[in-house]
DNA sequence: GCATGTGCGTTTGGATCCAAGAACGGGACG
DNA sequence: CGTCCCGTTCTTGGATCCAAACGCACATGC
């Protein structure tokens, strides 16, 4: 916080039907999401409505959202700090997504999508196979897999029609993207990703219900493995470099 | 709001390590879980400031973060209103249950409970038959049985050792537990509950996983069809009031 | 050297005030 | 009589100020 003036980005004001309150919170969601602010990280009033030039108000109603959401844990009187995962924690929200994830895809199934929305489909799997193609791997073309992963499993929320499920999902997902590095995938796994999207598709286009809903578990469960795994080690990595930083001041908690 | 003064509890300030806006907070919950503040009515914080002898500011505080634990709808410029379910959004919920708990109790039975944990699951059974014994039903009993089902439930969720699935049930509970109305159930219904987690803990017993989801998953549906029934039953008279009342005034929206 | 106590500065919680936005009521017009 | 417009009032969002609580640094005692 300290030390980069960018960490969050400064608010616009003045959209449509959106409170100050509502702008920082998406701001610090974004900084957390955007790996800018780290878990572990406290968050303090003064300085976030001094970079986003509000008042400490509205900083103080987001962070009261945020920490609600999860996304930041609170200490009365203290404060707020982004909250921290460990890997035991990732598993636990993965334990979770399996089942709602596997659900939305067996709702859909169950529902039928309409063939605007099989279409779409089509054309985000063939848009990923151009990516898997470029035999590359980058930042930038993790964040296109990103974005058509998304619009992907928008197509499966929609047709679940189960707003509840949808909003926690999401919620899941939340704290989850903040945690996921490109450099932590490659093309190889883009390419079994892809797979297993185009076996899910054929399970909800056959209106297979229990094979959509294990497919989409599975393909869950797979990601979080991996992404479990990730977190381990990094989580061993930073315990030695803990050690080496130990009663670095009050973060150091 | 206008005119019940009772409808949240005030505040008892000082309680240690708590804020005046978590105090708030919860004063709202609890008037909304006991049906105090109603689906649909709007919040006034210069009222709720007043009737809980603080300023605004934990109100404002407060009610963001109940909007955001989904107990609250939010419009900016506007405020808050008071959560209001269709019989589609309870049905939307426990489908998630029915998962969130199947999983729950799939976990408790895998990692198996404690001597401890099911001596006291079974002295709660016994409970539970004194009251099945009265062979009677009246508001005491159905709040003595609410609190016995919360403690059993609590070991389950304390064996299955994954506190973001169990905040995720929780979460989903608290939009529902202040739905329920005493006089939809029954002294027969108790007994069917109560038969339906002899089983369950059978299972449990016996680290059975498949059995204690599957199980536990009917336990959730089944009483999620039965108050579904009945939410669908009170939409067909209050719609019928609602036609005789239309034009209102805002909560008629 | 370690533990405990004290003081000071910083941060957070709450109160109050001001301004902006929404809602409501009344009047005018078709 | 219904609809639209305007003015007023109420409510909410934001800013600012004050006080309480916490954390940190330093001093003292064992």
């Amino acid at each position: 916080m300290r030390d980069d003036k960018d960490v969050v980005t400064k608010i616009v004001v003045g959209q449509a039907g959106r409170t100050r309150g509502e702008e920082v919170a998406e701001a610090i969601r974004n900084g957390i999401a955007e790996g800018r602010l780290a878990g572990g990280g406290r968050l303090n009033e003064n300085e976030l409505a001094t970079m986003l030039g509000v008042s400490r108000t509205p900083v103080r109603s987001a962070l009261a959202t945020l920490a609600a959401d999860g996304l930041l844990d609170y200490t009365p009187n203290s404060g707020y700090t982004v909250r921290r995962f460990t890997s035991g924690d990732i598993e636990d929200i993965f334990k979770v997504r399996v089942k709602l994830e596997g659900l939305a895809a067996g709702l859909a199934a169950q529902n039928g999508l309409s063939d605007a929305a099989l279409g779409g489909m089509h054309r985000l799997m063939g848009e990923t196979e151009r990516l898997i193609d470029t035999h590359s791997w980058n930042a930038e073309i993790h964040n296109t897999w990103v974005d058509l992963n998304n619009q992907f499993h928008d197509h499966i929320y929609e047709a679940a029609d189960n707003p509840y499920l949808i909003q926690t999902i999401r919620r899941a997902n939340l704290s989850l993207f903040s945690l996921v590095r490109f450099h932590w995938f490659d093309n190889v796994l883009l390419r079994q990703s892809h797979e297993e999207h185009i076996e899910l598709v054929d399970a909800l286009e056959n209106r297979d219900v229990q094979r959509a809903e294990f497919l989409q578990g599975e393909h869950v469960y797979r990601s979080g493995r991996r992404i479990v795994a990730r977190w381990r080690r990094m989580e061993a990595m930073d315990g030695e470099k803990r050690i080496s930083e130990a009663g670095g001041g009050r973060a150091g908690k």
